[in-house]
DNA sequence: GTCTATAATCAGATAGAC
DNA sequence: GTCTATCTGATTATAGAC
């Protein structure tokens, strides 16, 4: 390749990389919004603007679109946590982490694919970016977790690994969809409930 | 209908719910196993052993056999809930439905439906088996959380209907499947940690 | 790489005989 | 009511021209 020629090369892939941006965020309002399932290969393309075969150019196959908005969710997820103040209490950092999970949930741009798929679940085990970002942020919250537990302010008696998991499964928690489609509250008092009943659970102290 | 004709007709009418249970009970653990959408109406005419189009005798659509799955399971948790001693511990009993939840979620009996799903949605509210069942288990529980707040069990600062919520949440909670899936636990152990993060919370007492 | 057109398949629902 | 056979529509994925 000739100097002269890598600008326009460069230029090519960052056109390519707009494009792919451009469907991945698709994928990822669709995801949120009506699911895996329910979501079509045809809406995709017809909200990029785009064939469906040029989205089969992209990517494999629906599967692969659905795990590439994952890496997407899982990128600005380390992106958050990077952003907090490593030096910070462990247990502000969590539930910092835990308010910024709800937030991104109740506008409306969580991605939820359906955990009993198995051919998604192959998918994504085999991408090597979700599997990636998926453990750097287990390890990042996992290090808050035992340094919160270990300075008396998580229970010690709960094993890391379940408060780990519960912290991801407020990613999909009905309740929030239960209490916002009540109408009855507004995003922050949904946001404020759910960290309350998450962290200091139900019973009066 | 001359009155040597009644045993007859009873007796088939009988037969006919045999099946229809029969039917349910496919479609209830299908839902369990895999979700609304993986599962298909030939698998569950498979599984019964009677042909689609029979199913269809019975069922007038697939979210009418969805429903029907929820009423069974919505009935279960009324009797579970009447066979509870009323004068009991308001808290007690709580935790004894939250626990039989995810017992039934553990045994792998809890059918699970995609809440954005509009015409499952539509189908289960235009059902008044269900809806009745609904609002009467709703009603158990709300009075026993509004004892459980005027005694000082449960928090008091929670909406009631926040804690409801987050009760029925427990029916499709991803945390027993995350640690289901890992193998570290016994269903037992999973049930109390699961009981008690949704009790007593994360927070060191 | 993008398009139009189409293949291939699958799943929900129905027709019509018995 | 049950069956076999079929319809109908939707959906994932691809062929082939440009």
């Amino acid at each position: 390749m000739s100097a002269i020629d890598t600008p326009k090369t460069s230029f090519k892939q960052r056109m390519l990389q707009v494009r792919e941006d451009a469907i991945v965020h698709a994928v990822n309002r669709l995801l949120a919004e009506k699911g895996f399932d329910a979501m079509t290969v045809d809406e995709v393309a017809a909200q990029v603007g785009i064939a469906k075969a040029s989205l089969y150019k992209h990517f494999p196959s629906k599967e692969d679109l659905a795990a590439a908005a994952m890496v997407r969710v899982m990128q600005r997820a380390q992106d958050f946590i990077s952003s907090l103040p490593p030096e910070a209490d462990p247990l502000e950092n969590l539930r910092a982490v835990v308010r910024w999970v709800l937030q991104v949930k109740l506008a409306g741009d969580m991605p939820t694919l359906p955990s009993q798929n198995s051919s998604l679940r192959a998918t994504l085990m085999a991408n090597n970016d979700y599997m990636d970002g998926l453990m750097e942020v287990s390890d990042r919250l996992g290090a808050w977790i035992e340094a919160a537990q270990a300075a008396g302010q998580l229970s010690a008696k709960l094993p890391a690994i379940a408060i780990l998991y519960t912290f991801f499964a407020r990613a999909c928690d009905s309740v929030v969809e239960f209490l916002q489609m009540g109408g009855l509250f507004t995003d922050e008092q949904i946001t404020e409930l759910v960290l309350s009943t998450c962290f200091e659970g139900l019973i009066a102290r």
